[in-house]
DNA sequence: AAAATAATGTGTTTAAATTACACATTAAAT
DNA sequence: ATTTAATGTGTAATTTAAACACATTATTTT
């Protein structure tokens, strides 16, 4: 933002730059950070959700999240309540989308930056415990307090979008993982079945994995393989690509 | 956001569900929109940019922004900038990312949220004249007032993604265009060389273009056929991809 | 008026990527 | 020892993308 003040078609433009000093406390608004927390469990992708305790939206799950203290930066007020909700650092976290409808909270006007985070569920099932906290089914949601439905739908569809480009599956399992657990995380997340072969082939092909020489332990057959993904290797590699298709 | 106000880990936690009322002022924050205005002329990709009046930034240039007024949505608030700037109404918009740096405005925490709009230059040439608003090459840019240069490099690939998988690229042309110009625009925008034959192929095996029978005019060569996009068919045809790629 | 120019317009061949598909192997469970 | 249920692997067919050259048309130049 911010530049001069001319007039321009009729109108009057007045922006920050003529604001020397401190923009004036009125045109201050509230801003939040609401986290789309997902996990994956039972072959089902998860959101980690909250029960609302505000009276309008009673007995209504919602979305973990929290104002931004005026002297927080934003991807800290989406780690904080991380942290304060899962127990985890330095998990996956990326912005989504801005949402700032006029009427979407009762409190007034309260802008909220969405985030989504992937998360390894196995590790910090055990900080759930007590309080209103519940892993749900994403496809099983069908209504949420505020407009939280709306960013959930809107995370959801990001997060399709970039899994396909972007080794974002990994976040969602353990760093030692078999092949099968790895395309049942993509089956989940697009909504898909794929062919167990080809999977394979196109994962060998681009090379990232590594072969830790484990096997899968206490599974009820033929244990898999287990595998890491080499991130150093993807930073090096990683394409641009360029291509029509619509 | 929203929620119940749980002692976890040791932190109390206090979200917006305690505040029934009113988000207390000292909470508020300021925010703003700034637009990243994208145009095509002479086979180049053009951003609308501004002198920035600020001391701080004396001979910079910025993008146009403004605040948002607390009564106001979002997406007006960007049209408004929009329409004030250009004159133009129902322009291709879209929400890129919010930045909210501490230290990004001089004025204090402005919190901005980046959106890239997509216009055809000559709809609008006439607007410009006076003032200090220019168009200039986006590959031509190393610095800009504010963050500015951090928010078009992000809303220019995001651009570079979406122009691939979605039909963005004919808001930058006028309604009838020929082939031509419109591999000009994807070359400009993707910054590539294509091969023509397989350029029109792809378009033609798509078959949303709509041969309208009329020839290009005043061209200082064989004239090309003009094009229409068809939206609407677009629209009911459009594909969910699924696919691993990266 | 004729020739030169500079762009449009079109098909085929080759290579690469994706899809479809079936059977032997291994460890666990019975 | 047998059954079970998953892992692990290769090839052929199809589809998609890439490479590539020449005739055509309107304009410009001579």
């Amino acid at each position: 933002m911010a530049n001069s003040n001319h007039t321009n078609h009729g109108t009057n433009i007045k922006t920050l730059s003529t604001i020397q000093t401190e923009v004036k406390s009125i045109n201050r608004i509230a801003l939040s950070v609401d986290c789309v927390i997902f996990g994956f469990d039972e072959n089902k992708l998860k959101v980690l959700l909250i029960r609302s305790d505000l009276k309008k939206f009673q007995g209504k799950w919602s979305l973990l999240g929290d104002l931004v203290d005026p002297t927080e930066e934003l991807d800290s007020a989406a780690n904080r309540i991380l942290k304060q909700r899962t127990g985890l650092d330095d998990v996956y976290l990326e912005q989504v989308k801005t949402f700032g409808c006029l009427d979407r909270h009762p409190a007034g006007r309260v802008v909220t930056v969405a985030y989504y985070s992937l998360i390894n569920i196995q590790h910090h099932k055990l900080k759930i415990l007590d309080n209103e906290l519940h892993w749900h089914d994403v496809n099983d949601i069908t209504e949420l307090a505020f407009d939280h439905k709306q960013i959930l739908d809107s995370s959801y569809e990001q997060l399709q979008r970039r899994v396909q480009e972007h080794p974002l599956a990994f976040s969602l399992l353990p760093k030692k993982f078999s092949l099968r657990e790895l395309q049942n995380v993509y089956e989940a997340i697009l909504d898909t079945k794929m062919d167990r072969r080809n999977f394979r082939k196109k994962f060998f092909a681009m090379d990232f994995l590594v072969d830790i020489d484990q096997m899968e332990q206490d599974v009820p057959h033929r244990p898999g393989k287990l595998y890491n993904f080499n991130y150093n290797k993807y930073e090096k590699k990683k394409k641009k690509w360029v291509g029509i298709d619509f």
